[in-house]
DNA sequence: GAACCGTGGTA
DNA sequence: TTACCAAGGTT
């Protein structure tokens, strides 16, 4: 894999720690070896930038300082604080997470591996995370960074988001790292990924490693890492319906599997057909919510990327005629004031077309 | 093993 | 506008 070079891991391990200590930035998680502020750090950063986590994790840790406070606190409280971040899931799992930590595990954030990895939402790289930065085991973690770096450094062809190969990484790793500091080490190959190795113009002048990465020597830097091609995303159409009564909205609640897991939205669903959307819309109501309107109104149409697909979602205002509440697929409902929608937790499509709305009910 | 699961920044 | 990408995990 490396070519028949000679690697000097030792000098490797001194370089990039004493860099390390050098540039490493002062970020809030930094600042702790609390295993659980840890922990949440980690499930935070998942796919997500420090920039963006910095504000979701200093409230988090406010609102919920240890394991006994976020096991009790309500899980739709845990949705409403993630609200924005994304992959609520995480939420979901790491507050059932603080549950079994206190029903079964004595309230601590276990240190053994093979508990620590029974928790939902802990795999791999988390739980290498959480023992080796706050309990000072010899866990090598995996990341997007780490793989970069390794690529570029060892010129490995395996693609880095073709998860097959994850395991030759996972085995440089576990070589390259620093036993007696495990969570420094760590966390400093990771630091180099974001600071300097990046994916886009990396500042190798920079690199405490340019005596040793051979993507710089054979000048490759910038066709490495490999990746394989991902499937171009599909298009989805929904119609939603802000249903309107006695001035007061009907939000419901997605189900706690799937997309957007228990966000609030006005009802919706994809679009049957092309050839008349607001009778669509005025269907789609009766059949999601049990309530009959008056002929719903286009307010606005969003676009929004997923992961997965993207999506076009036209919302309508639908003025309410008749019928109670009955619901058939979302779990739960409730009439809000428009003020009031502040209150629950909204997923990114619903928030980028509540201005139309809410300035078309004050023209109203 | 492949598909699913969000959002915002950046080029 | 589109494509890429970011401290992955679950099903």
């Amino acid at each position: 894999m490396w070519g028949g070079g000679v690697v000097d891991w030792d000098g490797l391990r001194r370089e990039l720690g004493d860099w390390y200590e050098r540039v490493r930035r002062d970020l809030p998680w930094r600042r702790t070896r609390d295993p659980y502020a840890i922990w949440v750090s980690e499930v935070m950063l998942q796919q997500t930038r420090v920039k963006t986590v910095i504000p979701y994790y200093e409230r988090f840790l406010e609102r919920f300082p240890d394991v006994a406070v976020l096991a009790g606190a309500d899980l739709q409280a845990v949705y409403k604080l993630w609200e924005g971040l994304g992959y609520y899931s995480r939420a979901r799992h790491l507050h059932a997470a603080a549950g079994m930590i206190m029903a079964q595990m004595g309230g601590r954030v276990p240190s053994d591996p093979q508990v620590l990895r029974r928790l939902p939402g802990i795999g791999d790289y988390i739980a290498a995370a959480v023992l080796s930065i706050a309990f000072d085991q010899p866990f090598a973690v995996v990341d997007g960074n780490v793989k970069r770096v390794l690529a570029r450094v060892f010129l490995m062809e395996t693609p880095v988001n073709h998860p097959p190969g994850h395991a030759r990484f996972q085995t440089v790793a576990d070589r390259l790292l620093d036993r007696e500091q495990p969570g420094r080490h760590n966390q400093a190959l990771m630091e180099l990924g974001a600071l300097v190795c990046t994916p886009k113009r990396p500042l190798c002048p920079q690199c405490p490693w340019t005596a040793h990465c051979r993507a710089l020597q054979s000048g490759a830097v910038p066709d490495f890492p490999r990746r394989v091609k991902p499937r171009r995303p599909g298009e989805q159409f929904w119609v939603a319906g802000a249903v309107l009564k006695k001035g007061r909205l009907l939000l419901t609640r997605r189900p706690d599997r799937g997309l957007l897991a228990g966000l609030w939205e006005f009802p919706c669903d994809r679009m049957d057909g092309a050839a008349d959307p607001a009778a669509d819309c005025a269907a789609m109501v009766r059949r999601q919510v049990g309530l009959h309107c008056a002929p719903p109104q286009h307010l606005v149409t969003v676009r929004h990327a997923y992961t997965h697909f993207k999506l076009r979602m036209a919302l309508y205002l639908c003025p309410w005629q008749g019928g109670r509440v009955r619901l058939d697929g979302p779990d739960h409902f409730d009439w809000v004031r428009p003020d009031q929608l502040d209150r629950l937790p909204l997923h990114g499509a619903v928030h980028k077309a509540l201005p139309a709305l809410l300035q078309a009910l004050r023209g109203q």
